[in-house]
DNA sequence: TATAAGGAAGGTC
DNA sequence: GACCTTCCTTATA
């Protein structure tokens, strides 16, 4: 069965089709976006979001590197097409093929159902709001769009080509800040960018709907993560002062959740950490710092130049691309 | 070929 | 001046 032709061959299917039907002329990174059904996508009143547009059913918690770990995200983009012979799955993700269950759930179950439901719902807030609190630390912008100036909107931009694995589209948006971008619609952003506009616009949207989850519901205690509090906190206390590779690294260290696939403790107690992608932590850093030129190589001649400061050394047995905190933790 | 080490010059704050 | 960034050469696995 072929499985570039999801529409004429599936569409008994199509009202409960999971959002991994491939197109054969879309990026597969972007195909679930355009092609997931209503029924499949979470209202957006799930979140407790307005009018906004739903921003696809990827969140930043699941980055790249998240997907590669996450084989359910994995499904979610590269997956191929459901078959006759397989039933479309996610069916017990979907609040239509629920509603019609033949049995309509007792009392208890409907309340078990809501509260799950709550339950998800304050999660996948928790999480947006985490990873977008992150993302602001590493680049050093402010979590409301509202707020960036244009320097700001460039790295958002950059940051985000980088998550989403995009070719460059950040010249297409110069000169301006966050508000400019803000007022403009999703055909405005298509116009900027016809094959990623509405990609970067839904992104946009996450990070608005953030600011405005932050704004209903503020934080009732910012030390929650205690464990990771000692060296992101100096960042946060100082938002604007500019941060130190060494504690970029820290920062990165401290997000096992998020970077492990790029930069791991090896021996956290000895402040021992291993690169294991050299070129994804660069480019981090470059995004970070604004140097789109950032490789491996420069970034190496950073730390090095830390041997004689005593912040980083190379440890007693050398090893390739690990180093070793002088300080721990 | 990728990484490691370090010199040197330059930029930014 | 501190802290990189960039470019370079040489050595090594």
């Amino acid at each position: 069965m072929s499985m570039g032709s999801p529409g004429s061959e599936h569409t008994s299917c199509t009202s409960l089709s999971p959002p991994y039907i491939s197109h054969p002329h879309t990026d597969t990174r972007t195909a679930w976006l355009e092609e997931a059904s209503e029924d499949v996508k979470p209202s957006r009143s799930f979140l407790g979001l307005p009018e906004l547009s739903w921003p696809g059913v990827y969140l930043p918690c699941y980055d790249r590197l998240a997907i590669e770990e996450n084989p359910w995200v994995l499904r979610m983009t590269e997956a191929p097409a459901p078959t006759a012979a397989s039933p479309c799955r996610n069916l017990e993700l979907n609040p239509a093929k629920l509603s019609q269950n033949p049995d309509p759930p007792n009392e208890m179950e409907g309340q078990t159902e809501e509260r799950c439901l709550e339950q998800v719902q304050t999660m996948v807030e928790g999480e947006v709001l985490k990873d977008v609190e992150t993302a602001c630390k590493l680049l050093n912008i402010a979590p409301d769009p509202l707020d960036w100036s244009c320097v700001h909107v460039q790295k958002w931009l950059l940051w985000t080509e980088h998550l989403y694995r995009l070719p460059q589209v950040s010249s297409a948006f110069q000169e301006l800040n966050g508000r400019d971008l803000c007022s403009m619609t999703e055909a405005d952003f298509r116009q900027c960018s016809l094959q990623f506009g509405d990609m970067l616009y839904a992104h946009l949207d996450i990070w608005r709907s953030a600011a405005a989850m932050k704004e209903r519901c503020p934080p009732e205690d910012s030390n929650s993560a205690a464990d990771n509090s000692s060296w992101s906190d100096v960042i946060s206390i100082y938002p604007s002062q500019p941060i130190h590779l060494w504690q970029f690294l820290r920062e990165l260290l401290l997000k096992p959740h998020n970077y492990s696939r790029c930069i791991r403790w090896i021996n956290k107690e000895k402040g021992i950490f291993k690169i294991e992608d050299s070129a994804h932590v660069a480019r981090l850093w470059g995004v970070r710092k604004n140097r789109p030129a950032m490789n491996y190589d420069k970034l190496s001649r950073s730390i090095r130049q830390y041997y004689k400061k005593g912040i980083i050394r190379k440890p007693d047995v050398s090893r390739r691309l690990v180093y070793q905190f002088v300080n721990p933790v």
